[in-house]
DNA sequence: CACCCTCCCTATCAACTGATAGGTTTTTTG
DNA sequence: CAAAAAACCTATCAGTTGATAGGGAGGGTG
């Protein structure tokens, strides 16, 4: 008994340090980047030395993997909630979703995306690809399904959008370049707005299309 | 006048090579990143050592400004031609533009940002931001300039867009990642046609917005 | 012909990178 | 309490990076 919670001690130690490290390699790695961040400045920062990363972690590979786990289970957990809440409201959901990912990923979504292309191996990448359509993709394309079959969005066969495409081009507004980051709060409200709005209603005069 | 001859042959191979260099840099760069692409792998490339490279440009940020620079120059080129050509058709210039960029830029405008904000300082960052403007944002945001006069575009006061905001709309639509490239040309039809679509339509079906 | 300037080369540098080897300290186990 | 395992350290490695010094070739100029 004694044994079991001794160790659970020390297992729990590890795991800080552990968590430490992913912590602090994931604020690093989503500001500045895969590269230009240094082993030796991730574990400066966490108050240990270098090679002690490697104690638990094989290389820097694995814990950029690890920080992309944790960054994206974190965020499918988030964009879940939030659909669930808001699941008959298909305009607001979306608003909700789009002001949610642009205030708690301010520069990090391009980086990430920068990152898994060029920097990691085929595999790594199919793994990450899978957990980030379960995050993010599959998430919002259910807002659009769910908007097609009660027929508030266009016919996807007639316009050529369908519920993931559509998810990558409210993500592609989401991840701009316009602004510096971080966004304070009302800017970030008044962005997520004039997207959704942009997305659902379109930037033609209301009277524009029914002349087509 | 013989001397002026020679002279200009001496200056046309140092030209030469200067353009070789920057042509290759630009493959390269835009393709790998900044970082991820060494003086030396450019070098191999272009046929010439190392060295040589820092007897044409003084150091890797330079010749990356040189990259960046010819880069943003013909873009501005060709969009400036396209809008001229179809300035008396909104949509269509749209489609025109978005063709272009998405078939001429595959990877290379996110690329481009990432570097530019990260690798750059600051003083250099603001000259390129300023060419930027110009070949990108100028251009397109003069399209929707001209939409809103003519009334076919809505009413920036009341949707919360602009002209400016607008291009950056564009552009972020563009900049996507849900392809791999390089995109073959029917597909990167169809996609540039929905984007515009999207973009001035939305997804909304077209009796939905008449309830709001 | 002698001089020089331009272009490009070889050789080399210091800094930094990710990663490993091996010892030391602390905690858990028998 | 001794053995062993875990966590972290110091010291060090080889490779790559951007960048510089200095020499050689070759045409252009006096």
């Amino acid at each position: 008994m004694k044994g079991i919670l001794n160790m659970n001690h020390q297992l729990e130690h590890d795991r800080k340090t552990r968590q430490k490290i992913v912590k602090v390699a994931r604020d690093l790695f989503m500001e500045l980047g895969y590269r230009a961040v240094s082993t030796r400045r991730i574990a400066d920062v966490c108050g240990i030395t270098q090679p002690t990363l490697y104690h638990h972690f094989k290389n820097k590979k694995e814990l950029y993997m690890e920080v992309l786990k944790s960054e994206l289970l974190d965020m499918q957990t988030a964009l879940d909630r939030i659909i669930k809440r808001f699941e008959n409201h298909l305009e607001e959901c979306l608003f909700q979703v789009t002001y949610y990912i642009l205030i708690n990923k301010p520069a990090g979504i391009g980086q990430m995306f920068h990152d898994i292309e060029k920097e990691l191996g085929k595999e790594q990448q199919e793994e990450i690809k899978k957990r980030w359509i379960e995050a993010y993709q599959a998430p919002i394309a259910s807002i659009f399904e769910k908007g097609i079959r009660e027929g508030k969005l266009r016919n996807p066969a007639e316009f050529g959008s369908d519920p993931v495409l559509s998810s990558y081009l409210l993500l592609n507004l989401i991840s701009s370049r316009n602004t510096d980051h971080p966004v304070p709060e009302p800017v970030a409200k008044a962005q997520a707005r004039l997207y959704t709005n942009v997305l659902l209603y379109g930037l033609a005069s209301p009277d524009e299309e029914t002349k087509k």
